[in-house]
RNA sequence: GGCCCCGUAGCUCAAUCGGAUAGAGCACGGGAUUUCUAAUCCCGCGGUUGCAGGUUCGAGUCCUGCCGGGGUCACCA
């Protein structure tokens, strides 16, 4: 018994054969209809003359051993499996990983996802976390597709954003480390970045008040100028300033690396903006040469995508300093550099910088880059809160560090009391990690999502900790079963299937099809809807019919039907870098 | 103002290439535990898919216009 796809292209081998013309869609039946595949004839009824059962005969004619029981309504034919093909499907689904859980459609393949790509001037906050969930998923998907996946991180390490923090050092924290002050070091340099901001905007202020225009303002405070006279010292290779960006970069670096070890996520390459601007300069140099790219009178340049609707794009500053585009060319160029072979450059960047990315390309393509067009912004959408954006000036930013604590705290109180501390510890963990990466994940990345800090993240209902639930208890349920001598292996064959052993069925079968579509779309959220929809089948089993003591046949074929519930779902929870938790 | 994205149940979200009676969770009301772990299961309540047209066998989905929300158009990143 051949899986999802391996079966559907058996299948539409038979129809070419039979010369059936335009070919059928096959989908899973909606859950109110009886049946396990749909197939769409609507589009033969014209040469079948409207006569859907003699359409739904031939469609099915190559597949005819394997089905137990039609239905045809209207141009919808549903089609139910005979118990013999299950069997054989739970077998088969126990001992290979090849073509269920792991799929070679992208064998050889490489692609490189670049996240989360912070500033170095801020700790990391929730929308960072969507940014990190969504990235390290889309990975997981793509390895199990085959394809070899590069896990990048692109340092904004450089830029005004971090003058402003080594100023806010030097004017209210010098000589404080992190160490001194009992701050993580992440936060600490965003503390100094807040008290520039601070001081900055009542200079401002002072001049608005004093007659100036707000735009000439924010350009003439001293505080600014003073940044912009770092920046410059800086690309200007200004010892002083090179030791202080060195220091306050580690401090965050440190507290970037604690975080991302609580998540779990490992870079194989990291991009520092400071070692890629120059590349960026070297290659608007180029674009000027060959007349891509123009000089100003006062010295700026420029690239003038008018045409494509986007506009004129500064491209040096008229002080020669580049600007974040500029090293945007740097750091594109050296991955193909480096990687040339890549499928895809995927950057998982909010829908913000929709126009800066799409001006990337635009600029790529006309330096003639032949990889131009696989670079793939993974544009996903802001995490709001019910009175609106974040804002770190109005204090209302959600900390990364915060968050996870406070999950690992409500999910600890939810522990068993029973257990020792440590793996008391250790399930909180894992279920408060999985509760909030579930709940970034659920939605269409390209959406904005709205999170209330006030209801918090859900532990039950549509959540991960309830695919979690699941897993435990197939998991433990095996355990017994093992512990009585019985082998999920040994499948019997039930004469009749109930609802709840059907349903469950169905939605196994349809793993390798998820897996396909929530990696070529981009889109984890596929994945988690599914991984729900599973879950709550196999509750629906679980709860209502009995499997341990149930008589033969149906006690071997429960059993099956759960091992290979457990495989499923440890394949999504680990698509969705979601942690399998030992017990709940 | 130009361009882009989004408007689905009280709230948060689904809905496969345009397919069947628009589905879940939360909240609310009711029920299930001598049982393989109740972070569970079952039942109920809840809808003019922002509005108005158009395309067709069929529209939440595609097209046009309008209304509402967000983003962006920086010598910021």
């Amino acid at each position: 018994m051949p899986f999802w796809h391996a079966f559907l292209r058996a299948w539409e081998q038979g129809w070419h054969q039979m010369q059936l013309s335009p070919l059928p869609r096959v989908s899973l039946t909606p859950p109110d209809q009886r049946g396990t595949l749909t197939v769409n004839v609507f589009p033969l009824l014209k040469s079948y003359k409207g006569d859907a059962t003699k359409a739904a005969e031939d469609v099915l004619a190559p597949i005819r051993p394997y089905v137990a029981h039609v239905e045809v309504i209207k141009g919808f034919v549903n089609l139910s499996f005979t118990p013999a093909f299950w069997v054989d499907f739970l077998r088969e689904a126990q001992k290979a990983a090849e073509g269920y859980t792991r799929l070679s459609l992208a064998e050889g393949a490489r692609l490189m996802v670049e996240y989360p790509s912070p500033n170095t001037n801020k700790p990391l906050h929730l929308g960072h976390l969507r940014n990190l969930c969504i990235g390290e998923s889309v990975s997981r998907l793509w390895e199990r597709l085959g394809a070899k996946v590069i896990r990048a991180n692109l340092v904004n390490d450089r830029g005004i954003h971090i003058s402003k923090s080594m100023l806010g050092w030097k004017k209210f924290f010098a000589p404080q480390t992190p160490q001194e002050a009992g701050r993580k070091g992440d936060h600490f340099v965003g503390d100094c970045y807040v008290a520039f901001e601070k001081a900055y905007k009542a200079q401002v202020e002072q001049l608005v008040a004093q007659g100036m225009p707000e735009g000439e303002a924010l350009v003439k405070a001293p505080l600014f100028q003073e940044a912009q006279a770092l920046l410059r010292a800086w690309e200007a290779g200004d010892p002083e300033v090179l030791a202080l960006w060195r220091q306050m970069n580690s401090w965050v670096y440190e507290g970037f690396e604690a975080t991302f070890q609580r998540l779990q996520v490992q870079f194989d390459r990291t991009y520092y903006e400071s070692e890629t601007y120059l590349l960026g300069k070297a290659i608007v140099e180029e674009g000027l040469r060959q007349g891509i790219f123009f000089r100003e009178e006062d010295g700026s340049v420029w690239a003038d995508l008018t045409d494509e609707g986007l506009g004129r794009k500064i491209l040096l500053r008229r002080d020669g300093t580049s600007v974040y585009i500029t090293q945007d060319l740097g750091t594109a160029d050296l991955k193909f550099q480096e990687y040339p072979d890549l499928l895809y450059s995927v950057y998982v960047i909010g829908n913000e910088q929709d126009h800066h990315m799409r001006v990337l390309s635009a600029l790529l393509r006309r330096l003639g880059r032949p990889w131009a067009d696989r670079i793939y912004h993974l544009s996903y959408g802001m995490v709001e809160l019910p009175t609106g954006r974040m804002k770190t000036r109005e204090g209302t930013v959600v900390d990364a560090d915060d968050l996870l604590e406070e999950m690992h705290v409500r999910a600890y109180e939810l522990t068993d009391e029973s257990m020792d501390e440590s793996q008391r510890h250790s399930i909180a963990e894992a279920v408060g990690q999985g509760a909030l990466r579930f709940y970034l994940l659920r939605t269409d990345p390209k959406k904005n999502i709205v999170f209330d800090p006030a209801e918090s993240i859900d532990l039950k209902g549509f959540t991960g900790p309830f695919l979690q639930y699941g897993y435990v208890r197939a998991k433990r349920l095996l355990e017994k079963a093992a512990e009585q001598g019985l082998s999920p292996l040994e499948v019997s064959e039930p004469s009749t299937l109930l609802p709840a052993e059907e349903g469950l069925l169905q939605q196994l079968f349809a793993l390798p099809h998820f897996i396909e579509a929530a990696a070529r779309g981009f889109d984890p959220a596929l994945l988690a809807h599914y991984g729900y929809e599973l879950t709550r089948r196999f509750n629906e089993l679980y709860q209502t019919l009995p499997i341990l003591t149930a008589p033969e046949p149906q006690r071997g074929f429960r059993l099956a039907l759960s091992a290979v519930y457990m495989r499923a779902i440890e394949a999504v929870l680990e698509s969705l870098a979601i942690p399998l938790p030992e017990r709940m």
